[in-house]
DNA sequence: GTTCATGCTTTGTCCAGGACTAACCATTGA
DNA sequence: TCAATGGTTAGTCCTGGACAAAGCATGAAC
């Protein structure tokens, strides 16, 4: 009957920005259960504790968390990062997103970065339509939004974008694709493809990236969203006698579940429907799936999809 | 170093739809806390345990765990519900959704839900894309999505739709939306509007909704699409110089994280900045926040809105 | 009869600390 | 160069206790 995320000491004035345990779960995707473990092994964070014995983390305890959380996401541990100060990991994550900087760092990146950090979201909408008209949907998503992406994100984890900047962004990013999909003449053919996320993976992104590059190939395309049940996601591409499902996951997703899942969809999917797996997470995979094709990048879908229409037989079944 | 969400038995074959805590925690929004709790007190769930001790949970108590929690949404507790079988807790959302049921049950909903069970995404699409056209865009948000959202939450909770069938829905009423709100000119006006939800409330429809709502209005309207942290919403708020915060809650977000964190904005922020709640929670908040407009319907948007400019005076500070 | 204060009951969250296993990593042997 | 092995690191699950907030009912006061 609690969780207040933000506690209160004794005058009733909250006291500012102290965020009990459940909050910091919230604001940093970290599970209590860890924040705990982290305290007892690492002996960070250490917050202080309230009249009743519960944790008080302070500001500063959520934004090293967070500096700590991205860079366990590129697969550095925390027994090396936690004894670190926040300028120290700040430094490490400048190392690593260095070398593409100096790389011809296009002029694009740094426009739209500038674009997000003088928070003018009308001018952002203007540079991603024109872009988008310019080039079309394809060649938008391949060769200027996947970079952006990586822009941005970088950018962010060196501190140089703020949360609700990079928040912007992406909204700004879904409106335009999904404005350029929807306009697109909608398809009736062959393949038809399912497109959701596993539960626990919220970003959608990745699936609406890659409606925009099937759509122009003639591919019908129908997204669930994120975060479908396993059970459902058997139970849709059965109704809907789909050809392909495509499931889409961020770094950041754990590589146990997803293989399990994909496993388990694997064996509860009749042979025919070819499960496509995309993302981030994708490039961390040691071991090969048996019947599922990895997508580690956008331009693999497109070779995917030739692939599957250089094989594809019609089927009686309606498959 | 886990998480498998669903367990291996000893033939090394993932035994189906067998699902553990964290699983469990993820499909229903309930946490692992409250699950044992649960088990402790009313003897459900009481899942099997596998070699190691760990809970095992089933599709049918993921099923009545999903019933509960829908009902908790409306009020009720958990005390009286837990000792019920599953037919029972279906019959009493049936009870309380029946008023509704027997009035003129609208020929269009019946339509959609139809449509929904047939599978049939090209139908669903052009049904919604002809109403939006015909109605314009205001009168179908307040007159034919809010009963359609209700009808399909309904359907759902009687079990005639399934999960993705819910979500399918979903999709296709965020792309017919967003396409409608992005091609509406736009607008540089007064007030500035931010949107967004706190952390943990995944539901950005409602966002979209009152973005369709103010748009034609001519208000400008900056998403940052869901689950910005708290100190985020601050900076963004103060960043764009909006006139409106606007926030949506939806039925199962915990009532006391939400006015707690409301109170944390409204000190932050400057008095000039407006704060809106809107969403289904709302309904539920007992006491008043000052300095909080609460928005228990869409339709109160509009009024909160005129409300707002008949008030306004024009600021030096760009307010 | 309505409203408010008070106390009891219900319910969710937090805590501690132990156990287990998966993932990682470095060393060794083929 | 690659694969097996064993030690180390790290995350999740468990039990069971404690506490406080929210809900609810009772009774007093207006």
């Amino acid at each position: 009957m609690v969780s207040p995320g933000q506690s209160m000491n004794q005058t009733g004035q909250a006291s500012d920005l102290v965020l009990n345990i459940s909050a910091v779960e919230r604001e940093t995707g970290l599970s209590k259960d860890v924040l705990r473990m982290w305290e007892r092994r690492y002996d960070f964070p250490r917050p202080e504790r309230d009249d009743n014995g519960e944790r008080q983390y302070t500001p500063a305890d959520i934004a090293k968390l967070r500096a700590v959380k991205r860079l366990m996401d590129v697969g550095m541990r925390p027994g090396k990062l936690m004894a670190r100060s926040l300028d120290e990991l700040n430094a490490l994550a400048d190392v690593r997103s260095a070398p593409r900087r100096d790389q011809l760092a296009p002029a694009l990146e740094r426009d739209v970065i500038a674009l997000l950090q003088s928070h003018d979201a009308t001018g952002l909408q203007h540079a991603l339509g024109n872009l988008l008209m310019r080039q079309g949907l394809q060649k938008f998503v391949l060769d200027t939004v996947t970079p952006l992406n990586r822009a941005v994100g970088d950018a962010w984890m060196r501190g140089e974008l703020q949360v609700f900047e990079e928040h912007l962004y992406t909204e700004q990013l879904l409106a335009a694709l999904r404005m350029a999909v929807s306009s697109s003449p909608r398809q009736t053919g062959v393949p038809r493809v399912l497109l959701t996320t596993f539960p626990g993976e919220q970003h959608g992104l990745g699936l609406l990236m890659v409606e925009a590059l099937l759509v122009p190939e003639g591919v019908q395309c129908i997204s669930l969203g994120p975060q479908t049940p396993l059970e459902d996601i058997r139970r849709a591409a059965v109704a809907h006698k789909v050809h392909i499902l495509a499931l889409s996951f961020s770094g950041a997703f754990p590589v146990r579940q997803a293989t399990d899942g994909l496993a388990g969809l694997r064996r509860l999917l009749p042979p025919q429907v070819t499960i496509w797996a995309g993302g981030e997470m994708t490039r961390r995979v040691r071991k090969t799936l048996p019947g599922v094709v990895l997508i580690p990048d956008l331009a693999s879908a497109v070779n995917a999809l030739r692939s599957w229409r250089a094989h594809w037989v019609p089927q009686a079944s309606g498959y």
